[in-house]
RNA sequence: GGAGGGUUGGCAGAGUGGUAAUGCAGCGGCUUGCUAAGCCGUGACGUUGAAUAGACGUCCACAGGUUCAAAUCCUGUACCCUCCGCCA
């Protein structure tokens, strides 16, 4: 959410922000209504004025007289105001974030610019296996039984299969812990409030799953009610910068993804993530720190587990609304013959804080809204392809990173005799 | 699921129809020779201002209603607490 002030200041800027998104707004209806909005202010306010010095006087039938008059004039100005504001609400809430100077201008994924690569892509002396054959080889991956029982895209981890999966998590969690994260386990039952506060909303409506509850929605990612963790709140600014790392399980409808990704743990409705979470000061160059920081958690994460990666900087037409700058890991999948996302690290500035109302008191007294930023930590099982893929042995075994051993107690995951 | 109580600034806490006490913390300033202490100022949001000056308006969980006038009376909703029931 930018502000009004914001928009009017900066009209050029944002319609320029909203085409290299590919975003249509409407910056006329947003002024004309503003415009209509301070005149109705301006009527209330006098008419308040006239009563609140009314009623300081001694009471008579002329006063109750008069009183009756601003009241019926109050309440028509007051429902029109409502209707107005709201009007405007909406149509600034659609408004996207004007992105940083550094992220690049382009239409869609083609834009972005791959800023580093790190390790080498796996090579094999044999054939290699996908992580849907050697997760049935090993038996730790059961893909009907999932669809069986889930639909589809269900799936069950199984085995050595679950056991990895939690040591993932577990380690990851703990890993940011030791950096100063706040652990939280994270609920993924929200309100509808949560979702449209940190941009899901308007916008990704159909790909969340909204319970039958009234408002009730399942979040997609610990990035929603974490950031929302402090809404409505006014925090000190000696406790900021406020880091957290939450696992929580989170579920996406995939409902523009139809027939992209059908096979195997890439594209999955039910998956777990570890999600860095941070509100910092109202501050750009504070900002890049924090999102450096937290690419080099998540590369640390990858570095640990020896898997092949790419970082890169995302461009104005692949970026989501709120976000003002982000970048992309890419982790080598050998059965995609190609790099597959496995983390996204955003700056989005006080666009979420400024929608769930988060702000900090500096100094001087003043307040001011913080600026947020997520990236993910680990997502699993998707990270469990490319471990799979990667760390295929000729005898179709699997090795387990060095790292994962003390919580896995097993080295490597052999085929299961059938 | 049932019964009762509650929600007032960062925190604590007064306020039963006519301008929202007070204390603590934080922040700023002043004072004092020393680990302290004291004094003064300081809620949020908005409108209008060049203004972080002043003026005005709004805000007592949220949304409605009654009234010339609502933190206060009425209705609904959310959340918290206590007890009963059920339950991993």
């Amino acid at each position: 959410m930018l502000s009004i002030d914001f928009i009017r200041q900066n009209k050029d800027k944002v319609i320029e922000a909203a085409k290299n998104k590919n975003r249509e707004i409407d910056i006329e209806a947003i002024i004309a209504a503003d415009d209509r909005r301070l005149e109705l202010i301006h009527a209330i306010q006098k008419l308040r004025e006239e009563r609140n010095i009314q009623s300081k006087q001694t009471f008579t039938d002329e006063i109750k007289k008069r009183g009756k008059e601003i009241k019926e004039e109050l309440k028509r100005l007051e429902e029109e105001l409502t209707t107005i504001e709201q009007k405007l609400y909406t149509l600034i809430s659609y408004v996207p974030n004007v992105p940083h100077a550094d992220v690049p201008i382009g239409k869609d994924s083609s834009g972005n610019v791959e800023l580093k690569t790190w390790g080498k892509k796996t090579a094999f002396d044999f054939e290699p296996k996908s992580h849907l054959d050697l997760g049935l080889s090993l038996d730790i991956l059961d893909f009907e039984r999932g669809a069986k029982v889930s639909g589809f895209r269900g799936y069950f981890l199984k085995n050595e299969g679950a056991i990895l999966h939690v040591a993932l998590l577990f380690h990851v969690l703990k890993k940011l812990t030791q950096k100063g994260y706040t652990p939280l386990i994270a609920p993924s039952i929200v309100k509808g409030f949560t979702l449209f506060g940190t941009g899901q909303f308007p916008w990704g409506e159909q790909e969340v799953y909204k319970l039958n509850d009234d408002d009730a929605y399942l979040a997609g990612t610990a990035e929603v009610p974490v950031t929302a963790y402090h809404s409505g709140e006014i925090l000190n600014e000696n406790e900021l910068p406020k880091k957290f790392a939450a696992i929580s399980p989170c579920f996406r409808k995939e409902a523009g993804s139809y027939g992209k990704d059908t096979k195997g743990l890439y594209r999955v409705h039910e998956f777990w993530k570890v999600e860095q979470v941070i509100l910092g000061k109202n501050n750009m160059d504070e900002a890049i720190q924090l999102h450096e920081e937290l690419q080099k958690n998540s590369e640390e994460i990858l570095q640990e587990l020896g898997l092949p990666y790419r970082q890169l900087l995302m461009c104005t037409g692949d970026m989501g609304e709120p976000q003002v700058k982000k970048y992309d890991v890419e982790v080598w999948m050998p059965s995609r013959s190609a790099y597959g996302e496995t983390m996204s690290n955003s700056i989005m500035g006080d666009f979420q804080t400024r929608r769930l109302n988060i702000k900090y008191r500096k100094k001087d007294g003043k307040t001011e809204y913080c600026f947020s930023l997520n990236n993910t930590a680990l997502a699993s099982p998707r990270i469990i392809i490319a471990l799979l893929e990667n760390y295929q042995q000729k005898d179709g075994s699997v090795m387990i990173p060095k790292a994962l051993h003390p919580l896995t107690g097993f080295t490597q995951i052999s085929p299961k005799k059938k």
